[in-house]
DNA sequence: TATAAGAATAACCAAATAGTTATTTAGTTG
DNA sequence: CAACTAAATAACTATTTGGTTATTCTTATA
């Protein structure tokens, strides 16, 4: 077939790719739990550092996931896009699935043994 | 908080990272139209060299996202993850929803001018 | 206006990785 | 066994990117 879906994968590479990195979903994590947090306090949340998470934070807000609202000195940051949880629940899922499924696996061996 | 999901956000993280990339997204679409292929019929489906399909399939199979049968001398691939393509539709809706938003704001901004 | 604080950016380093070319391994058939 | 084919692997390059340190920019306040 090979027809001209690229650019579509490449959105969806892309949208993936934000979320492939253990420091954007612990900071979107932090953000589910406690709500809209400015940096100092999502710092505080991950133990960030600053100038790393005020980049995470970029690529996320870029992505369309957070919104970015400034409040005299400080920043706000909140999760605009619910989508993501859902993905983040379906791939627990399959991730709880799986081991279960080596548990079972490994029962299996014991037995056999 | 700064519980220790750490764990969990790394599998979680892992799992994203595989489905990040536009070759592979490429090569699970082929496979999804159709149906298990050997190595040398995804790379005519893909248009990807061998060496480098057979990295990709190397990480997917590893992922668990494919089976490898191997028959003869060919080898098939087989998607055995259903959940990925709730992902990705999930994913395609959002991308969707977007570019619906930006038309939006983009007829807005006419009328304003 | 000077100072301080919060956040963003620049510059840099190290690690990871997609793609290529060349080689090796495994299975098939004459 | 020899020749051939399919797939995997090794070695290498170039690019990307997460994290850190130092600096800049912006807003508030004394």
């Amino acid at each position: 077939m090979a027809n001209d879906s690229s650019v579509l994968f490449a959105s969806v590479a892309d949208y993936f790719k934000v979320l492939s990195e253990t420091s954007r979903l612990t900071i979107l994590d932090a953000l589910r739990e406690s709500g809209p947090m400015n940096v100092t306090e999502i710092a505080a949340a991950t133990g960030l550092g600053q100038a790393n998470l005020s980049k995470h934070l970029k690529v996320l807000t870029q992505a369309g996931l957070l919104s970015r609202n400034p409040a005299g000195v400080s920043v706000y940051y909140e999760i605009i896009d619910p989508v993501i949880f859902d993905l983040w629940e379906l791939v627990c899922d399959r991730l709880k699935q799986r081991l279960h499924q080596q548990a079972r696996s490994l029962e299996q061996f014991q037995i056999l043994r």
